[in-house]
RNA sequence: GGUCUGUUCGUCUAUCGGUUAGGACGCAAGAUUUUCAUUCUUGAAAGAGGGGUUCGAUUCCCCUACGGACUACCA
């Protein structure tokens, strides 16, 4: 059997979002599960899209994902170029093939007329206008520099039909399909007909690529049929959507790999995660490592059907990378978050604290929020019905805890947790009674990244206690 | 409009004719806990609708409905 190479062939028009990442994902774990190669190609054919940057963005996004190519235009390989934009004259030389063989036609028409072949339900057909021009005008319009492109010659009778290893066999009448531009007028070849030549010069063996083109493919196959190639595999990959009924796309906002690195998520976590949309390992695993992902990657196991991205089930994934990090790493991704901290506060203490309980590294300022800002939070908060707690009781508890605290020897967690715990007794209340109160009178916060004693410590002796008088003046 | 294509809990999914339709996230309740969080247990939650085929359909076929893609000198 011939080597399996997959190609990720994006275009540079901006950010890399999540869908064309699965995309590149799925070709490197199934050329990798192969022990195939696989191969980055630029698509920079169409020049009125072109973004400054993008490609570097694309190497950027592969690298941080690790997604490592084999052959590319930084790395080079025995297929190049690696940009279609460099590959101009192989289009040329190839479409001329086509011509010579009567698949495909040089194409005079001006927008205007095309415009007029518009039906009544808005769609366009080329009617082979110009395929019916005699020899001396096609070279007497070439020679006066008329412009031109090359349409593709399909047949206009019978089926064209092919098997997708995701979506089985799909099949198209010829009559349904168009004599599609392969040559723009500016001589840049479009999709159409760069895929197809590439694939092949390229030698790709399984053409791994958005759904979108599952009803063009019969097209593609009727040009290597032309040139007499050999057709490769196709997995057509179904999309992922914003919802049921939009797409992702690059309009919403936060679909781009690079924002959500942004927004705290792992790389890890993310290639984890839209693995598993639109791909099961027919297990009920859920935790991989790219490697892991590699050996159990199965095209039986790409669904069919789109699916939506859920936000909150990345945050879950994310959460168990974050616990699983060893803390000096944690301490390099939290770090930064720590730069408007009070100078005093123990820093180490607070990865300590925060490590096993946030989701994204992007939820660390709101879990501190307390430490900077505390005044103005709602009063109501020391009622809760989980822990029994009322204002009334606040009024009987606070001041006992302040007076023990202003006697409190050492200021520490166990010592601090013990002296609360004997209080408990004393006053005859609940220990997560005393300790909401204390903790809410101390933080405002209903969701703290720590328990009351360790609030306690972490504000330290004198702060706590302004903080305890202050809730219990509130309230008074 | 035409063509292609899809449809199992809210979401991601398992099931390749016979299951109490399973798992995960999320949600709810309860328990444990040094308080927040964790952990544990339990629960609610699904086969779009209608016809066939079959002893038996979520599973195979057809129709309908509803999504999605394509229908560019964009990819």
């Amino acid at each position: 059997m011939n080597e399996i190479r997959t190609r990720f062939a994006p275009s540079p028009t901006g950010f890399m979002h999540i869908g064309n990442l699965r995309t590149a994902l799925y070709a490197y774990l199934f050329a990798k599960k192969n022990n195939g190669k696989f191969i980055l190609r630029i698509e920079d054919t169409d020049r009125e899209r072109l973004i400054e940057n993008a490609v570097d963005t694309i190497y950027n996004t592969l690298k941080l994902a690790g997604l490592q190519h084999d052959e590319g235009p930084d790395n080079g390989g025995d297929c190049g170029p690696y940009i279609q934009s460099e590959r101009k004259a192989i289009y040329a030389e190839y479409a001329k093939k086509l011509i010579d063989s009567g698949d495909a036609y040089y194409c005079f028409c001006t927008k205007e007329r095309l415009e007029s072949l518009t039906d009544e339900s808005g769609n366009r057909r080329y009617d082979k206008h110009c395929l019916h021009l005699s020899k001396a005008e096609i070279e007497e319009k070439l020679a006066s520099g008329v412009p031109y492109v090359i349409r593709q010659n399909v047949p206009t009778e019978g089926v064209s039909a092919y098997n997708d290893l995701v979506f089985g066999e799909i099949s198209v009448e010829n009559r349904e399909l168009h004599d599609n531009v392969l040559i723009k007028s500016d001589g840049y070849p479009t999709y159409n007909f760069a895929n197809v030549v590439d694939d092949h010069l390229m030698r790709i063996s399984h053409v791994i690529r958005g759904m979108e083109y599952l009803s063009s493919t019969p097209n593609y196959n009727l040009l290597y049929r032309a040139f007499g190639w050999e057709i490769p595999q196709y997995i057509h990959l179904p999309h992922i959507m914003r919802d049921k009924q939009h797409k992702l796309s690059k309009r919403y906002g936060d679909a781009n790999f690079e924002d959500f690195l942004e927004k705290g998520f792992l790389p890890e976590a993310i290639i984890n995660y839209v693995a598993l949309l639109g791909w099961n390992p027919k297990n009920d695993r859920e935790k991989f490592t790219l490697t892991e992902l590699a050996e159990a990657f199965d095209v039986a196991g790409i669904s069919k059907s789109a699916a939506v991205f859920d936000e909150v089930k990345l945050r879950w994934l994310n959460s168990q990378y974050i616990q699983e990090m060893p803390t000096e790493e944690f301490q390099k991704h939290a770090l930064p978050y720590f730069e408007n901290l009070p100078a005093n506060i123990d820093k180490e203490l607070l990865i300590k604290l925060l490590q096993p309980r946030i989701s994204v590294f992007s939820d660390i300022p709101e879990k501190l929020a307390f430490i900077t800002a505390f005044e103005d939070y709602d009063i109501n908060l020391l009622e809760d019905k989980n822990s029994k707690t009322t204002l009334e009781l606040a009024k009987t508890v606070l001041p006992e805890v302040i007076a023990l605290s202003e006697n409190a020897a050492v200021w520490e967690n166990d010592a601090l947790f013990e002296a609360y715990n004997a209080l408990t007794e004393k006053l005859g209340v609940k220990r997560k009674q005393l300790l909401w109160l204390v903790r809410i009178a101390l933080t405002g916060q209903a969701s703290t990244p720590c328990g009351a004693t360790e609030a306690c410590v972490l504000l330290g002796k004198d702060e706590a206690l302004r903080r305890l008088k202050y809730s219990l003046q509130r309230i008074s």
